[in-house]
DNA sequence: CTGAAAATAAATGTATACAGTTTTCGTGTT
DNA sequence: AACACGAAAACTGTATACATTTATTTTCAG
């Protein structure tokens, strides 16, 4: 068949991607990307899922061409798995991996406060707070919204540092600990944590460094063994269904 | 222009194509990644240099699809910048970020030595003298060929701890640190670290993690103010030309 | 019925087409 | 001679086509 020169303009997926791109130019990979990556932190995609690039293309309104790229960069990530010529998968490390992980993010969080605490400000722990109410807040109602927040606390330490480098790479750790805890944690695990925040961020103002970094140390310890037990596994939902709830997207 | 089911099969970076797949399954993408890689490492890419896809594509008998996704990667792996619409470059980061990442650098390989102090082998120590002895041999006759060596050795230590995850972000960091160097790094700073080598494979011999730690510190703080001054602009050479010296790439 | 082999369907790898953006370059104006 | 302006060239973003490879189902022998 002849592909004709208006033949594109008419397709129903073609639509929808205008519409995205009124909103922001050019960057179809990247919603996709942030999508999926929120779905897997959130724990909609669980660890092992399989994501063939035709349905999540489906699912966005777009091209295999854009969910590959997204995808190539959440393999990058280790989010994703992938081997060759087959479909990718969200990641589901072994416990053994999932130590690993943890041991890094310790160092890693040792040296956010290692660099924070010299330069901290006082908006910096009211920040802080504030969002450690939010947590407390949304503890009671939503367990996704609850796992997203209670990693953004240590995003946001991160991101105070304004160290490019270190934020990526704390950002990547978090990330793989929600799945880790989507895979080994029990349903309430994230709950306690809040409290752990909190007296962590009193250290942080009382500048002692090297309490805090205990705490940093305990918390992150406590959050990586309270899973072990209890893997029960979720129940199957179409792939279709999950993510058109990340569709839309309104993200700033 | 209709296109004939057989007409694919008649161009010439199709043979190329089926050449490379002869030698290994479908990894043609990964391929473009590593030589690229490679080369911005090496010092054959400048920092600032732009990278159309059209013609790295060419220089290796691939497609820009094949391209992209490899400079996807890279830039996830901040060898690489991209802004949307414009031509991918290789990174060129500010003073105030090479700080910024040597310093993620120190924790990384702190975290390096106190995995691996532990379960540290003989064989690790043989095989870290060996490379040093070719790192001194290199020394004399291939710039470039020291600056990768010099960079293996820390990415050596890394993948001894086996963790998977600290073993990318050293990666990650060694290569930025060899892109740092070739900003602001004098001609022949690589050289002096090669003693700084030995000394660390000592204490660590000792079982010294302490002075172990102190010594990796000290060298990297060394490596990273051995650059700054001479700021000296590399001549210009053209693109395929440069390339051309990473399409055989006869690696393992 | 069970299990292996063949046929079908589903996905990935890769190349290419085309629209829309930047870059570049030449031209005319002050 | 510098500068704005506009057309041409160079690129990127995205969709789609086709060959291969992997997954699934069907078919058929035992």
């Amino acid at each position: 068949m002849i592909r004709g020169k208006t033949d594109r303009s008419e397709t129903a997926s073609q639509q929808g991607l205008k519409a995205k791109r009124a909103n922001r130019a050019g960057n179809l990979a990247d919603h996709v990307y942030t999508s999926l990556r929120r779905a897997i932190i959130e724990q909609a995609l669980a660890p092992g899922t399989k994501l063939p690039e035709d349905s999540v293309g489906t699912s966005f309104g777009v091209s295999r061409t854009v969910v590959r790229s997204a995808i190539v960069r959440l393999v990058a990530e280790g989010l994703m798995v992938q081997q060759p010529n087959m479909r990718a998968t969200v990641a589901s490390p072994s416990l053994e991996e999932a130590r690993a992980i943890f041991r890094v993010r310790r160092g890693l969080e040792r040296m956010v406060l290692e660099e924070l605490m010299p330069r901290l400000e006082r908006s910096h722990l009211t920040r802080l707070r504030a969002h450690v109410a939010s947590e407390e807040q949304a503890k009671r109602h939503s367990e996704p919204e609850t796992i997203r927040l209670s990693g953004e606390f240590h995003l946001l330490l991160a991101q105070f540092t304004g160290n490019e480098l270190l934020i990526r790479y704390v950002s990547e750790v978090v990330s793989r600990g929600s799945l880790i805890l989507a895979l080994y944690g029990r349903p309430h695990s994230s709950e306690c944590a809040v409290n752990e925040h909190l007296t962590l961020i009193d250290a942080m103002e009382k500048g002692d460094l090297a309490e805090a970094v205990r705490l940093m140390d305990e918390h992150l310890v406590a959050v990586a063994t309270r899973g072990l037990l209890d893997t029960d596994v979720k129940r199957e939902r179409s792939l279709q269904d999950i993510l058109s709830a990340y569709r839309p997207a309104g993200e700033g």
